[in-house]
DNA sequence: CTCTCCAAGGTACGTTGCGTACCCTACAAG
DNA sequence: CTTGTAGGGTACGCAACGTACCTTGGAGAG
């Protein structure tokens, strides 16, 4: 027979069996038996590295989400910041977003598994991306350098997935992405001037 | 012994079980066991009446939340404003906003019960809150006449919705609610004119 | 080359909680 | 008085989580 898996092997098998089973079932069909069957063990092996279902899934997340899309460059901070937008909607929107969803949902009233999302999904990174559309704005003299703000950099962000939590979610539809650059974002940003 | 109960009474006495069940333990703790002993009956009665457990966590909610506030009025804007942030932050933190977030985490990827949780906990009339807020200080002179926009009057309310996504959640501390009145809300506010 | 120890495999179990099935009983209406 | 319907009692099936315990492979030390 081949030889037994261990340690990294092992685990990597794991993760990746986990990230299947959520592509095909989404985070609620995740169950533990069924992960186990998949990587070819038992859920022994499983539970010696995370502690419960919702740390498998948040790790095994990242197996879904890869590398982070280059920041976009249209050439003006309307086009930067829809695009920015655009992109988000549709990976929300996509099956990938609806086991995000699942995820967010489980972890949702434990504040130790929130961070880890945090973390894993690049939220983080995704403010830092839209610090630097506001700065090449700057640059171009398209903006005043006071609107360079933490707040207003994340405010379109944040009104997108605010707007995820009210509608059933699925999908956001465009005019509302227009909306938030035409009647929120640029305003702020101008009115800085 | 006391009469068997019957239809609506019956059906008050288990919706009052049920609210009882989650102000001590939340959504998360309320079985359909306890619920069926606490009201003195048994699963049947309540599963002739609502599908699920979330169905009858929502139906429950109702007796737990009370009338709408009224809208505040300090005479500006910004205390207006602010007054509205701290008021929802407070209910939002408070026991009675856990269970409603663990109702929510339920509904999450049940468009039908969304909806049904938007009609019970008043997310509605809290925009239009919002907007005669913005029509008295139109009228005090403080604000342009085109800053009535829904998208603007929204927005504070979405991001501290978010806020609470973002965080592990309890309680939005007081300076982030005095952040978005005074960098986002009243340069949006101004700006317009 | 052998021994030893730990991680992996196999399997079964305890527990909780949802939702269902049945059958018995009170009570209201005809 | 009869009868149908809603309540009550109880037990069950089933899915999943997380745990316990024992067996076995195989890597590394001596």
């Amino acid at each position: 027979m081949g030889t037994r898996r261990r340690g990294e092997e092992l685990e990597q098998a794991i993760l990746r069996a986990a990230a299947e089973v959520m592509r095909e079932s989404g985070y609620a069909g995740m169950t533990m038996d069924r992960v186990a069957a998949r990587a070819g063990t038992n859920k022994n092996a499983i539970y010696r590295r995370w502690p419960h279902r919702a740390a498998l899934g948040i790790a095994a997340y990242r197996h879904l989400s890869d590398a982070a899309l280059p920041s976009p460059d249209t050439g003006t901070l309307r086009g930067d910041a829809l695009e920015m937008l655009r992109r988000a909607n549709e990976t929300w929107s996509s099956p990938h977003g609806a086991i995000l969803r699942g995820l967010l949902a489980a972890a949702a009233d434990d504040p130790e598994l929130l961070t880890l999302m945090r973390a894993r999904s690049g939220a983080d990174a995704m403010d830092l991306a839209w610090i630097a559309m506001l700065e090449r704005a700057v640059a171009r003299g398209e903006a005043p350098a006071a609107a360079v703000r933490p707040r207003v950099a994340t405010t379109p962000m944040m009104l997108l997935r605010a707007e995820y939590a009210m509608r059933g979610i699925p999908s956001v539809p465009d005019e509302v992405l227009v909306d938030i650059v035409d009647e929120v974002f640029l305003p702020l940003v101008r009115g800085r001037g």
